[in-house]
DNA sequence: GTGCCTCGAGTTCC
DNA sequence: CTCGAGGCAC
């Protein structure tokens, strides 16, 4: 960090008493000394800026940030002309004084599918005839509504009265932006005739109009313009000062809902009007469709419009307006099934390809990437894109077919770039014709950048990977940064930024996460402590290590995904601990599996070689005799076989995880990184599923004909229910359901026992 | 063997 | 958010 006052010694503190010890020294200072103290005042509140929002490293407290902030006020009050074009009284996004708490949305704010053609629409109304079980020619409406490019929001009235307004955030938890919320004109503070508890949900937004005045002002202030409207209300929404909020032009439309007491109406349709009529802004392009072929044709019109809308819009809406049906069709993990998002077609610039830079990833994976001339597309200022791998580069698809006609991509190229979904940017295509005449195929390292380790491609797989493995640094480092991670560890104060420099540290180096644990004690024993670094203090150096006592008890699932194994993910490592339910348990079963993992890699390695000689005659009967004998060959224990059985017969868990799980503890430094680590950790057991439904952990069995619900529907909500439902009826099997025209699975389920009811039944058990 | 659906991993900008 | 790939049902 720079030092604010020249020859201070480094730490925040002597900072802020400097600032607020001489409010009245303003007075006697000449012109040329309260420039330079702006400038100062400019760069270290900019830094602290930016530790506080990017790196998740505050430099300094909010006291000392505010008392910066007042003299920085002060000086400009008593020198107007001085007042910098970067002053940090027109910054937006200030450090805050306190945050904004968080709010638990009680019905997730789901994120929408997308189309993008016309296609997909006729698809979707297929999909969700399909589902419903709805012949093709029976009437099906839809509600279509322009996509209104803002920030979603999510409005709770508690008799009437807004008491709660919260950002979506993840879509489970949100930001309380309460009291900005009702600062805004279209927001009613009170609702006449409303539920009782009543959810509005919506979008915040600011029109081209507002939004053109707002960055003149801004502008003219000296603060930095807003690079589009949807970032100004965010910005704007997320101020901590109510009254900023306040001054900045916002607006609202409300077009969903959350939590209700009672329903707003029996149509998509009607609740939009019941929210009209309770004093809401409602989109006056939202209308009903009696199919694809007019969801199309609204879809054009507003395609039309949209240029004078005096608004952004990104796309249109589609749901299904019949309330009865949408609950039917339910949610998919992340989106409804019920609605999905018809995009405008993504916003493209031309730019120069400067660079292909190569990133290598924590599973080893060498990932190009573009350093482009700066280039603004759909608002925002592009300057790295994605190059997604080798063959993207190449020209050339997953199958070794053609993409962009086959242009490869060359550094000095003119690159043709867009944002996937409006956020990612990505290279679309090559101008050839300006292609420099120097200009060379990119050469993709055979060997890892960070440390020169052979980068192999494993035949089939898209991605070329460093085999360093540990020895790695950058490797090494993501591995680190992963275990620290929200979903792993989540360490207080110790982010991605952190970790880095921890592991590059000479004093106190973090190399493995066994390390994160002992910094306290290594810390105490060593001179140059934490505590006596520039930008560390006694206190920023206890809460660390208070952060990381807090996690040393840590639910297995997350000491499972935090160990960073390929293919094991957040979800999978789930499914292990609730499965093995111990650390212990889980290693005991994983080692004893070894030889029969082993196994079926030399089987599958073996069948490989055989597909490869062999042509089709006789192959089928060849692969398995090859498959057969390498597993033969390798003598694999009984009880590594049940143990592999066990293992891939684990919910959500295959071979390729399997041997996934095998290799990294099989594997010796990794198995020793863990064995230092785990005698620091107290792994919590899973908490046991809520057992609310009846249904709960139950194995369902559907058969014969199901009369008022379609078998996807009765599938998608058993499982919601916490079942688990499989198709042939065994001694595992808790119940069958089965519908007129049933046959061979009600013997047998009664032949075991498994207890049987129909389809009224199953409606009733889960209070249907 | 084929075709969903979901998960995992990597990515950018604020 | 997207792509590729794993898991699993049909």
């Amino acid at each position: 960090m720079a030092s604010y006052q020249s020859g201070a010694s480094g730490g925040g503190q002597g900072v802020a008493k400097a600032a607020s010890d001489h409010q009245d020294d303003i007075e006697a200072m000449s012109p040329k000394r309260a420039a330079e103290e702006l400038g100062r005042l400019a760069e270290v509140l900019a830094q602290a800026n930016a530790g506080y929002y990017q790196a998740d490293a505050p430099i300094m407290d909010d006291a000392e940030y505010d008392a910066l902030k007042r003299r920085n006020a002060a000086i400009e009050a008593a020198f107007p002309d001085l007042k910098r074009a970067d002053s940090p009284s027109d910054q937006v996004g200030a450090a805050p004084s306190e945050g904004f708490g968080k709010v638990r949305h009680t019905v997730r704010m789901l994120s929408l599918g997308n189309a993008f053609d016309d296609g997909d629409i006729i698809e979707f109304d297929k999909s969700i005839r399909s589902y419903l079980g709805l012949p093709r020619a029976a009437p099906l409406a839809y509600t279509a509504e322009p996509k209104i490019d803002g920030l979603s929001l999510s409005l709770r009235y508690e008799g009437g009265q807004l008491i709660q307004a919260a950002t979506r955030g993840n879509g489970e938890t949100g930001e309380n932006v309460t009291a900005n919320a009702r600062t805004i004109a279209d927001i009613p503070t009170e609702l006449i005739g409303a539920p009782e508890v009543l959810e509005v949900r919506g979008e915040v937004y600011m029109s081209h109009a507002d939004f053109a005045a707002l960055n003149e002002r801004q502008e003219s202030a000296g603060g930095k313009p807003f690079a589009n409207p949807r970032n100004a209300a965010a910005g704007s929404l997320r101020q901590l000062d109510a009254e900023i909020t306040r001054k900045r032009p916002l607006k609202f439309f409300a077009y969903a809902w959350g939590e209700l007491s009672q329903p707003l109406a029996d149509t998509q349709l009607g609740a939009i009007e019941r929210l009209r009529d309770l004093g809401f802004s409602t989109n006056e392009l939202t209308q009903r469709c009696d199919g694809p072929d007019a969801m199309i044709a609204h879809y054009r019109m507003i395609e039309e419009t949209r240029p004078h809308l005096g608004y952004d819009i990104d796309g249109v809406v589609y749901k299904v307006d019949d309330l009865g049906l949408q609950a039917r069709l339910g949610f998919r993990s992340t989106t409804p099934r019920w609605a999905i998002a018809h995009k405008f077609p993504a916003e493209l610039a031309w730019t120069e390809l400067e660079k292909i830079e190569i990133q290598v990833g924590r599973t080893g994976a060498l990932s190009p990437v573009a350093r482009l001339k700066p280039v603004t597309v759909g608002g925002v200022v592009v300057s790295n894109a994605t190059l997604h791998n080798e063959d993207y580069i190449a020209g050339r698809d997953a199958k070794g077919g053609e993409i962009r006609g086959g242009k490869d991509i060359r550094e000095g190229d003119f690159v043709q770039v867009y944002r996937a979904g409006d956020v990612i940017p990505k290279v679309a295509d090559v101008d050839l014709s300006k292609r420099p005449g120097n200009a060379v195929p990119f050469d993709f390292p055979q060997v890892c950048p960070e440390c020169g380790s052979p980068a192999i491609r494993e035949e089939g797989e898209a991605e070329r990977g460093c085999t360093g493995g540990l020895i790695c640094p950058a490797q090494a480092a993501e591995k680190l940064k992963h275990f620290v991670s929200r979903a792993a560890f989540d360490i207080e104060g110790l982010g991605a930024k952190k970790v880095e420099a921890f592991y590059g540290d000479p004093q106190l180096p973090v190399k493995e996460p066994a390390d994160i644990f002992t910094l306290r004690e290594r810390d105490a024993a060593n001179l140059a402590k934490l505590a006596n670094r520039d930008g560390w203090g006694q206190t920023s150096a206890k809460n660390l290590f208070d952060a990381i006592d807090e996690k040393r008890k840590i639910p297995l699932s997350r000491l499972i995904f935090g160990l960073g194994i390929r293919h094991v993910g957040e979800v999978a490592a789930q499914d292990l601990a609730r499965h093995y339910g111990t650390w212990e348990a889980m290693a005991r079963a994983i080692d004893t599996a070894r030889p029969a993992a082993l196994a079926h890699r030399a089987a599958d390695e073996a069948a490989e070689a055989e597909r490869r000689r062999a042509d089709s005659e006789g192959r089928r009967a060849r692969l398995a005799e090859a498959r057969g004998k390498a597993v033969a060959d390798c003598e694999v224990p009984e009880a590594a076989s049940e143990a592999w059985a066990e293992l891939i017969g684990t919910d959500g868990i295959g071979p390729v995880m399997a041997l996934s799980l095998s290799d990294a503890f099989a594997n010796p430094e990794e198995r020793a990184a863990m064995d230092r680590l785990l005698p620091h950790l107290t792994p919590l057991p899973p908490e046991a599923r809520a057992d609310d439904s009846p249904v709960a952990g139950k194995t369902v069995v559907f058969t014969g004909t199901l009369e008022k619900m379609t078998r996807a529907e009765a599938k998608a909500r058993a499982e919601s229910l916490g079942a688990k439902v499989s198709g042939a009826v065994s001694a595992k099997t808790d119940l069958l359901v089965a519908g007129p025209g049933a046959g061979s699975k009600v013997k047998k389920a009664a032949d075991l026992g498994v207890k049987t009811i129909n389809e009224d039944g199953w409606l009733e058990l889960i209070g249907q």
